[in-house]
DNA sequence: ATACCGCAAACTTTCGAAAATTCGTTTACA
DNA sequence: TGTAAACGAATTTTCGAAAGTTTGCGGTAT
């Protein structure tokens, strides 16, 4: 492959210090993308800010065709929005919108973990522990974290819960709940002080219920673990209830 | 996604007298991207089959970064597949797949079709009668039908089903149950045959189901009309069962 | 002061060609 | 005869610039 070879262009490629995690996809169009995908889960990029071909073409290091591929595939993950000829912005975020996220969370969530469980194997339960393992070296981040430590808690973390359901026997299930998983990330951050020591216990129980193959208790678990979420930021967090728009603002100025 | 708040979508711009109705959607993008869905959609564009930039740009007459921006919609909405450096291909069809994702239809289906049935207004039905009106005038298209007519009814088949659910308040739903509901359409040509007149009465059973507001039975039909579907497909379409692989044939020969 | 029109700057959209890669066939060699 | 290297054609991928829109500003008339 291209990329193997190509050492002069991306900004950072040591931080993955994940192998097999890298089976080569698509050329610099991927990469780019998956950059881009990180930067609005972590809230690099804010909600509903402006998406300027400039200064993309800067940042990413790359042509305004590869980008407009790369928001193109975002726009229909839903984690961009396109209008007219406006270009595009990262998607807004609401209370309204993760209440409403998280309930179908809650279905697919547990539809997959389910199944998952009754057709559980050998290498599932030790990429379960194995996983686990790395998320727990990491304390959970705060919003004052840089973003390198966010960046590599939030991917440990979906590692995690992608190793729990990654036996389950229905890809379309499996590819909403991917992209509700992705869509709930952005809203961790805004509870994420509030939650350090509680979020690590319940990974724990998950991990313990999913490895004894009670399903019952672990559908339970991950229920209660995305609910009490959603009723925090909820009540926590104040910001939401409005729909912030005005995170685009000057920089120029 | 647009297409969830498009009722009239359609490339006709000329009867639209409302000013600020009709927002012009993107422009020559957003109308290859639909035009390529509908012809994936449609079969014109055969599951496995290999999409080549050249023959692609001579067939909607647009260049290759639009052509390619397109593309990489169909691929994140499930309807095209792209590898590495060689190419893009229309996703491919089985039994399995068909399977798996009427399953979850049948969960998205009731769910949304139950919400928009408690939350029905007044326009609601109105748009309901309307579009089963316009459904019913066509009979159900066979196989040896020309495409301009199986696109019409597909559009008319869509448009009604859209209206069922169009007062449900969860946009995820929605969004999902219509990503669903576009690529089983891929699998209904295939039974289209054998099933004209009971399908007909099964429209006109759950329109009245729902007009009723009665829940129970209305999400009883949809999902009979469902399951039903895809019992026949396994048990009728014999070519089902393999995975069509061999559709890419050398055409210069 | 306000509303309106038009011009200029900034930005988005579209295109075609250059660079890179894959695929198929031929050719060289054991 | 079989394997592998190599060349050529076909195709994909990437890029930068031209064409087309929107936005913002300033001037003019009401």
């Amino acid at each position: 492959m291209a990329k193997i070879l190509k050492m002069p262009d991306a900004p950072d490629r040591s931080a993955t210090t994940a192998p097999q995690d890298v089976l080569r996809e698509d050329a610099a169009t991927f990469d780019v993308l998956r950059q881009m995908r990180e930067d609005i889960l972590c809230c690099v990029l804010k909600p509903n800010e402006r998406l300027r071909f400039g200064e993309l073409r800067q940042r990413y290091d790359t042509s305004v065709g590869t980008l407009r591929e790369a928001l193109s595939h975002l726009v229909s993950e839903g984690l961009a929005r396109t209008e007219a000829g406006r270009g595009f912005t990262v998607a807004p975020i609401s209370l309204a919108d993760f209440l409403d996220l998280s309930e179908l969370r809650v279905y697919l969530e547990t539809r997959t973990l389910a199944d998952a469980i009754r057709n559980g194997t050998d290498t599932w339960e030790a990429e379960i522990v194995s996983s686990y393992f790395l998320l727990n070296k990491l304390a959970a981040p705060r919003q004052d974290d840089p973003v390198s430590v966010k960046r590599e808690w939030r991917k440990r973390h979906k590692r995690y819960h992608d190793s729990l359901v990654a036996t389950c026997t229905s890809p379309w299930s499996l590819h909403f709940r991917s992209e509700l998983f992705d869509q709930a990330q952005r809203y961790h951050w805004l509870t994420m002080i509030h939650a350090r020591s509680r979020r690590r216990n319940e990974h724990l129980d998950l991990r313990d219920a999913v490895l004894a193959r009670d399903v019952d208790t672990a559908c339970g678990l991950i229920e209660a673990h995305i609910r009490t979420t959603v009723e925090q930021a909820a009540s926590e967090v104040p910001g939401l209830t409005l729909d912030m728009a005005r995170t685009t603002k000057r920089r120029k100025a």
